[in-house]
DNA sequence: CCCCTCTCCTGATCGC
DNA sequence: TGCGATCAGGAGAGGG
């Protein structure tokens, strides 16, 4: 499940491996995978075609990049649940879920495989938001912690103005960008904070250190490489990271909480999991 | 405008 | 052995 550090990784890999290279050819095996490009499959294979790419960008799980030609437009890529963005040689087997093929001008192929299909390709013009250049399906994504330009104050007021629960709010991208259901349920076990108190009522210091702290995981996430579940994220070269053996809260209900020793707990909220310590992260009184 | 619920999708896993 | 139910969740549409 990517999120902003998987996803980093995965653009490192297209800094590496696809920048400078020329598009040769481009085939669609699923219409899902580019719904999001409007005028359709042929639009984008042959508008890709012939392009070199210019430079690999990423805001929180965005990824996109960007071509030699034409600064003002991008190919904007979310990897959704499962994407993927592989680069293999031509020869390779084409994997079941390959439902984006690029041919490259060196002999390989940059492959777009996603098992759930929620991610995919659309080519987008560029805008400029607050001093910097983002495709217009990014536009109202915030800045991530790992943004130089990030503003943490500003992201202190941007949370404490919200009338809903703080880990409602550290999912909205639009507030901050990056994080996902697992790092902000290390984020909150971090800072000692349960996911259903009233994002309004923390006070600043705490919701400064509660940023401090998903910044940190995201940090350290990406350092060991991307956290990883089973096979479905690998990055842009199909190795699997490796930063699950660090995680303290995410997949951890009734094993022993790292810090204090009691037993974690699973919750619903928001139609997904949550778990956090009964006895480090009190729930808020209801 | 703000907040929140629903929906899209496939494969692994489990219970009967 | 087979089959239906359940779970995983990012993000946008649409409802209140």
């Amino acid at each position: 499940m990517p999120e902003l550090p998987e996803v980093e990784v995965v653009r490192r890999g297209l800094a590496d491996h696809v920048v400078g290279r020329t598009v040769t050819a481009v085939s669609v095996g699923h219409p899902r995978a580019v719904r999001r490009h409007l005028p359709g499959a042929a639009d984008l294979c042959g508008r890709i075609t012939g392009r070199t790419v210019a430079c690999a960008h990423r805001r929180g799980k965005y990824l996109w990049l960007t071509f030699a030609d034409d600064p003002d437009e991008a190919l904007v890529v979310h990897l959704g649940m499962s994407g993927q963005m592989l680069v293999q040689a031509a020869g390779v087997p084409r994997e079941k879920h390959a439902h984006i093929v690029a041919d490259l001008s060196d002999g390989s192929q940059l492959r777009f495989v996603d098992q759930r299909t929620f991610g995919g390709w659309a080519l987008a013009p560029v805008t400029v938001v607050e001093g910097t250049a983002v495709p217009v399906p990014v536009a109202h994504i915030a800045r991530d912690p790992l943004d130089p330009l990030f503003d943490a104050e500003a992201a202190v007021r941007a949370i404490r103005s919200k009338r809903s629960e703080i880990k409602r709010v550290l999912l909205d991208q639009t507030v901050v960008s990056g994080l996902g259901n697992i790092y902000v349920d290390e984020s909150l076990w971090r800072a000692k904070i349960h996911g259903n108190r009233s994002a309004a009522g923390l006070s600043r210091p705490v919701v400064r250190s509660l940023l401090a702290e998903a910044t940190a995981v995201m940090r350290d996430a990406l350092t060991a490489g991307g956290t990883s579940f089973d096979a479905l994220y690998v990055n842009v070269n199909g190795q699997s990271g490796y930063f699950e053996r660090s995680l303290n809260a995410y997949g951890r209900a009734d094993e022993p909480c790292r810090r204090c020793g009691a037993p974690m707990v699973r919750e619903q909220f928001m139609n997904r999991s949550s778990f956090s310590c009964p006895r480090c992260q009190p729930p808020p009184r209801r």
